[in-house]
DNA sequence: CTGGATCCCGAAGGATACTG
DNA sequence: CAGTATCCTTCGGGATCCAG
């Protein structure tokens, strides 16, 4: 969530495919910086371990901190205070603490938040459907590196 | 890479949303264990510093090692060696040796790789579109904090 | 119950030098 | 040119204790 961003700050691609291919074949290449960055931006956001799990969560309406926690399994009280932190900063989640005793907070996705899940879908799709294919390949690489040895 | 995998292998959601809701709003929550663990495995692939930049210079072409360094920029000998090297193992990237001399490596999206672009391109329209949002969102948060120290 | 602060370890990743 | 090996620094992230 750090890490990326400030390689990308001054990270300029250095030149653009000449001549746009923008209008020849626009579905089949990733072409030109914006999307680089773009993409990248979105991966600083939900690329670490547990932002996903957490929309994930949240995509299934407010729901409080433990029940969060409880959900994804596994994350840390710490980690998942500060993915949290980083989904409300960024607008995706927003945090509404009831002054109950004992406190009491939601969380719950907001219209940009839920907006995100769409995208997350086709990736889930795309993983869904070509997930054995990698197993495949991985598998298939891993003996033949450890049989040529 | 490798920090989720650990993390999900011994991750079993504990409870799916009682009766599933996959008739009533398919397309409004991302429920399921399975989407989130699908999801989960392609941020490993692609979730890293660089294999978005790599798979983005990828889309144009074939491509050599270094044409690949000068394109992305910024990214050490080393780490486009691996990165490189995950890609290969997972298919979605084929590596084609040159015996000339000075050698020559080409590197290029398999079928699998290519098809990873419409995902891939789906995130970056949604950062596109929302990006600007996300921009004020962090913007208005940041201020608020300093604020009301 | 929610959240912050500290400590600490292991992994990620850059720099550099070496090989074919 | 492409790839490997080593060193070294940084940082993610878990465990734990403290606070409101």
């Amino acid at each position: 969530m750090t890490a990326r961003q400030t390689a990308q700050a001054q990270k300029n691609f250095p030149a653009a495919p000449e001549k746009s291919v923008t209008a020849a074949k626009p579905l089949e290449t990733v072409d030109g910086a914006a999307h680089c960055k773009a993409t990248g931006q979105v991966l600083d956001l939900i690329g670490d371990k547990w932002t996903i799990m957490v929309v994930g969560v949240l995509s299934r309406g407010p729901t409080r901190f433990n029940e969060i926690m409880r959900a994804v399994g596994g994350v840390s009280h710490r980690m998942l205070t500060l993915t949290l932190r980083g989904l409300v900063r960024n607008g995706l989640v927003s945090r509404t603490p009831f002054a109950t005793i004992p406190p009491r907070v939601d969380y719950e996705l907001t219209e940009l938040g839920r907006s995100l899940i769409e995208p997350l879908k086709v990736m889930s799709g795309w993983a869904m459907d070509n997930g054995a294919a990698l197993e495949q390949a991985k598998a298939r690489y891993d003996t033949a590196q450890s049989s040529e040895q």
